[in-house]
DNA sequence: AACAGCACCTGTAGGC
DNA sequence: TGCCTACAGGTGCTGT
């Protein structure tokens, strides 16, 4: 479900929820939901006094006051709430219970999220390449690529950039005027320049409107993003390009769905690259 | 080493 | 209405 400005509206709605709260106690409802050691997770958890929420990627992260630190990954269907109503009653796999009495349900239909203990803050999610909210760090990374796998891959390659997911990956495409498709080495350089100007952008509009809500997403507050109506190729397929009327078109790239407008998105031609 | 494919899960939408 | 299939915003493991 949510990529980088869902994530990121979460954590920003949690850190006024929770920071100073203590944790009083943790029941799990679905056993996985926890990865690594449950019975550790459950003994450094409790007790815990929330110094910090952050955001690293899709990754929430709360920090303790004793630096006990914890991630929280949505995945699909994940979402965090103050109450559960009916239909997520079912759907419930985790609930922290903090000691002036309040409660944060984790509720997750497909129960693919999960929430992670870590050594220290520092060591946690390893692997993942910088946060792509800044056109210079962007230009760098497009720079060094030399990988032929289609640009837009790579774009989901949490290694190398973290946090864009397949909405925003298609349409920062769109945006700059790439092809999926598109071999990542053999960006032009305007085209480097293009797509790092426009990921940053693409994302920071999505936060100010507090992500793109398809179907499950929904904040803390239990609101729904409002960067649907906003979004140019992403779930449109069929459907005219506001930029030139051309049918939105959608193909398979390594197993995922990708939405391109087959007229602004061309591919460079191959003979005038070298 | 890099990449494709599938596993993990459930809900929903569309075809028949 | 109901059955069946395909697909869904993500990641991580396995096999080639």
């Amino acid at each position: 479900m949510p990529e980088l400005p869902e994530v990121e509206t979460i954590a920003r709605q949690l850190r006024r929820r929770i920071r100073g709260k203590t944790i009083a106690s943790v029941r799990v409802c679905w056993p996985r939901t926890v990865a690594g050691n449950r019975a550790e997770f459950n003994r450094r958890l409790r007790g815990m006094t929330v110094a910090r929420v952050s955001r690293r990627g899709k990754y929430i992260g709360v920090e303790g006051a004793d630096g006990t630190f914890f991630t929280i990954h949505l995945r699909m269907t994940g979402k965090l709430v103050k109450d559960l109503d009916s239909a997520d009653r079912r759907h419930q796999r985790l609930c922290f219970t903090f000691a002036d009495g309040t409660k944060l349900h984790f509720v997750d239909a497909r129960k693919f999220g999960r929430l992670r203990l870590w050594p220290c803050r520092g060591e946690s999610c390893p692997g993942l390449g910088p946060e792509p909210l800044r056109s210079e760090t962007v230009r760098r990374v497009l720079k060094k690529l030399r990988t032929n796998r289609p640009v837009k891959s790579v774009l989901l390659d949490q290694t190398v950039l973290a946090g864009i997911g397949n909405i925003y990956a298609d349409e920062a495409l769109f945006a700059a005027g790439i092809h999926p498709l598109t071999p990542a080495a053999s960006l032009s350089d305007a085209q480097q320049w293009r797509l790092a100007s426009v990921i940053p952008q693409v994302l920071r509009q999505a936060i100010r409107r507090r992500g793109t809500t398809l179907r499950n997403y929904r904040t803390v507050a239990d609101e729904s993003g409002e960067n649907r109506e906003h979004l140019n190729v992403y779930g449109r397929a069929g459907e005219p390009c506001f930029v030139c009327g051309a049918p939105i078109g959608k193909i398979r790239i390594s197993g995922r769905s990708s939405h391109n407008c087959p007229d602004c998105q061309k591919m460079r031609s191959v003979t005038s690259d070298k």
